[in-house]
DNA sequence: TGCTATTTTCATTTTTTTTTGAAACTAATG
DNA sequence: CATTAGTTTCAAAAAAAAATGAAAATAGCA
């Protein structure tokens, strides 16, 4: 089975299959560039262009992956806030559909993925000062320029974080 | 043998491998953040913190690498311009050197890794715009839009790759 | 409350990524 | 130009990450 056969089964709509396979495809990148595994990006490709709320075991079954795979990654889009459920009459089962405001979606994972890493730099360089050799020592000022321009970066990491979200305002 | 153990072999110096210590996880962290493997992100922080160029054995040896991850992870090193090798005098060794200017590595990065994802993105959507469903059609409305927001997106990341570079100036 | 549809969890399997190290290659030196 | 130190390559092994699916948990409904 090649790539493109994948999701070419159960299609009513040749227009839309193309669709939502170049959406598939697009976000399988996009979350794979966010480090997040392919079945996520699968899912919320698939979410994007649905004009109506999918259950989890639509989503398997477009998708033909397994319902764990399918319970997983809706659980990580909804930490990400990258998908909502909508309440459906008579009907207990969740509906998911995609929060298609990737302004969300960033600043989540910016505050959940980067920003503990950037915390977590600054008071490792605190640490590292304290290493440091004496100031007599013979290599001491190329360990001190080292150390300021980690400084440097997780300063400008700290700055970008914002004027991130700021661009983002899509 | 835990992790703190590791690199506390051959150690002359409390002090520097300490630093050499945090160094390494600072880096192992940050490369990994970029996608890149483990072993890179170690040579990056051991050759960050040494005044003193670095043959390809040495890393091998102060790392407890191989010789093939130390000569791989250094060529992933060189071709995103995070290390220089420097000539030393009657030694027929190439010796590694840290490129310690950030702005470079990751202008290098966002040039490979990431432009090339943007500019496969715009012909995605120009795609999707031809399979569009028919303007009569009941859920022409919600395509449309979503499409328009891949555009946004598209965009705003366009605009955003030069404002990084910016920023990144330390 | 008990029943059942739905969802989650997680041990196991599969797939992918990374590392290893020996063989092939390259190039400096006598 | 032959030797050999140094480096790269790449098939195989090891490790890490992701997917599977059955059992357990949960929650809506009669």
């Amino acid at each position: 089975m090649d790539a493109n056969e994948k999701y070419s089964l159960q299609t009513k709509n040749e227009v839309l299959e193309a669709l939502e396979l170049e959406s598939i495809d697009f976000f399988v990148r996009l979350m794979s560039l966010l480090g997040l595994p392919r079945s996520v990006g699968e899912i919320y490709g698939l979410l994007y262009f649905n004009p109506i709320p999918l259950t989890m075991d639509q989503v398997a079954t477009k998708l033909e992956i397994s319902i764990g795979s399918a319970s997983q990654g809706l659980k990580t889009l909804r930490s990400l806030k990258a998908v909502k459920t909508s309440y459906v009459q008579g009907d207990r089962r969740d509906h998911y559909l995609a929060e298609s405001e990737f302004r969300r979606l960033f600043s989540t994972f910016l505050n959940d993925e980067i920003l503990p890493h950037l915390e977590s730099a600054i008071d490792r360089i605190k640490r590292m000062e304290k290493e440091m050799p004496a100031e007599s020592s013979e290599d001491f000022e190329f360990y001190n320029i080292r150390i300021e321009k980690l400084k440097r970066l997780t300063k400008a990491s700290g700055r970008l974080l914002p004027a991130l979200a700021r661009l983002l305002k899509l």
